[in-house]
DNA sequence: GATAAAAGTGCAAACGTTTGAATAGGGCAA
DNA sequence: TTGCCCTATTCAAACGTTTGCACTTTTATC
């Protein structure tokens, strides 16, 4: 009949009651008569009366509801570490409210501002490329205000990261190279302002000392972009350009890695025989390329799920942001396949 | 200070005004003396105010916020949906608050029911697989609430939908097989619920039909789940069972063509040589694939960014939902790639 | 039959904002 | 002096809930 929503309103003057008693009996309070609730419930329903959570959210100054900031929506990690976010959040009864920055700055800094004019209790955040000041993280956390930071740990003393052990899953995937009879290691690396990039690059760093290698600095190729043809290029290049030839790569994700098995089949060498890749991430698409690809898995899924676990402790205070373990590092696993398997491939 | 946000309330005391001259000098009203604009101004800024959008949206009835119901996240196309929408929402000044239904129909409502709950001003819905009743969408709409339905079109008449044409795109691709020269053409059919998959397998049937080719209900094949397992599975039952092999595969998805070019390898055909597969949906792995998979690509982007723009216009009444187009259809596009050019291939 | 306790309900304020209407003070013409 | 119009500001209600307190009525106790 009306126009907008049954409000408690209505149901009040339909029964000739106060708000106050409809609220109480909605939600099974004491000191309401049985009948009484059995009646406002029964109208309840009949108009379809649906709570108003903007008003509770006004009233109670909290919202129900969590940000999430994120660089890219487009990406099979981040993809995956949402649906880890959302899952959480909606089995403890939160909303998930969704930015993406596309790395820019400009958007990360409006996306958390139009966040906190709308009232969430907290956002979890994985930084732009951009970042390279945090003020308008610290300003808020100041405040109070309950940030976790996911994947990219910022450099802000104090903050709450999940993350995973960047430097131990570059460090696998270079020895596994190594030991298998790999010697000359190139690594794709990624932009410096991540932290995760300087992590896995010093993690293949420390797997080549370990057993013995030296670090050559032009073996070291960094790929801004990220994208399949600016690998495809630079490894080109570098293939062309060097005498000694490299027989693996180790690429910072796997896009990249795709780009420079491409850029070696164009050189006409082989993958595994000739050349090995291992990737970063373990896309979906890793187990169905030819050879498939050998990459470094990342737990997205259950990164999203443990962020937003922590992030919710601290909003209902079942955590102290001032006590707490500050980092929670999950494990990566080296997934090793085909590209990757010269020693298999011997026998 | 304070433990909270500054709020308007605080500025007036702080000014010796009242809330309602501090909320009108800050948004430029006439009658406000310069003079006092100014000092609220500065006030402002200095106390860090920020607006609580939770109290206007309770006084304006209007949230800004606009929900997006999804089967997965984790899924290429719906990933660019996502995308297109945000970047869309976000340019009008809407945040995107995001469920998603992991395909149960028992999410699907609850969420709804959530967002109605948080007074969203829309909501842009890809039904489930599960999702065979539309009730809980009609009761809404009949409110007059607006919905905008994308990619999978569900059985409710004058629903306003922005889809792919499915049709058409299977028809192409199928076509494109035959011109090449298959004559044996499987097709991997998606969940008769949705549709697209209706859609998609009648495109095929068409095609066939229209290059004289009789269809045989042996070589369609419905693939539930969608898996790369499945898939491969089941092309690998077919080519062991079948006398006279079949020499192409048209899925209905990107993640069964590769199953079925597991399948054929396995069975020790050469693609495109022996046999012809294309794919659906054009995902990102396509390219990286050897052979690269042909595939029929969606503007997931697109269809993100048109839904919205079309859900927007019709929240700021721009559009008439009962007077408008109900369908909007945009174009699939074949990706001709080397797993299905048996002609080029001879050459 | 008085008194106290218990049961059931209503009042009113609060959350932060907007907005139509009212008010105060000043200037100016008649 | 009166009347009128400006300008700058305030009042108060409204959006839909919740909740401490007060109020009425019934029931129990002596």
């Amino acid at each position: 009949m009306k126009l907008g929503q049954a409000t408690i309103k209505d149901i009040a003057r339909e029964l000739n009651l106060s708000a106050s008693t409809i609220s109480r009996a909605l939600k099974d309070y004491p000191g309401i008569s049985d009948e009484t609730k059995r009646r406002v419930k029964e109208i309840a329903e009949k108009m379809n009366y649906r709570p108003n959570a903007i008003a509770l959210s006004l009233r109670k100054s909290r919202s129900f509801t969590i940000g999430v900031i994120i660089p890219e929506v487009v990406h099979f990690f981040f993809s995956t570490v949402i649906s880890g976010v959302e899952e959480i959040a909606n089995s403890r009864g939160y909303n998930v409210i969704l930015a993406q920055t596309n790395e820019k700055l400009e958007r990360e800094i409006s996306s958390i501002e139009t966040m906190l004019s709308n009232q969430i209790d907290g956002v979890l955040v994985s930084y732009s490329k951009e970042t390279k000041s945090f003020e308008h993280f610290t300003k808020v956390l100041d405040q109070g205000f309950p940030i976790v930071f996911f994947d990219r740990a910022p450099a802000i003393p104090d903050a709450i990261n999940v993350m995973v052990d960047d430097y131990q899953g570059a460090f696998d995937a270079t020895s596994h190279l190594i030991l298998q009879g790999y010697k000359n290691i190139v690594h794709l690396a990624g932009p410096k302002t991540l932290k995760i990039s300087i992590d896995r690059e010093n993690g293949y760093k420390d797997a080549l000392k370990r057993y013995g290698i030296e670090v050559n600095p032009a073996y070291i190729i960094t790929c801004p972009k990220g994208t399949m043809e600016e690998g495809r290029e630079l490894v080109s290049e570098l293939l062309a350009s060097h005498p000694e030839k490299p027989d693996a790569f180790f690429s910072c994700n796997d896009i990249g890695a795709v780009g420079a098995m491409m850029a070696c089949r164009d050189a006409g060498m082989k993958i595994p025989e000739d050349v090995g890749v291992v990737g970063f991430s373990d896309w979906q698409f890793c187990a169905m390329l030819e050879p498939q690809l050998s990459s470094v898995s990342q737990p997205g899924f259950l990164m999203g799920a443990r962020a937003t676990e922590i992030l919710l402790d601290i909003i209902e205070k079942k955590l102290d942001p001032s006590t707490m373990e500050k980092t929670l590092v999950l494990e990566t696993k080296l997934m090793e396949r085909d590209s990757s398997k010269k020693l298999s491939q011997k026998n």
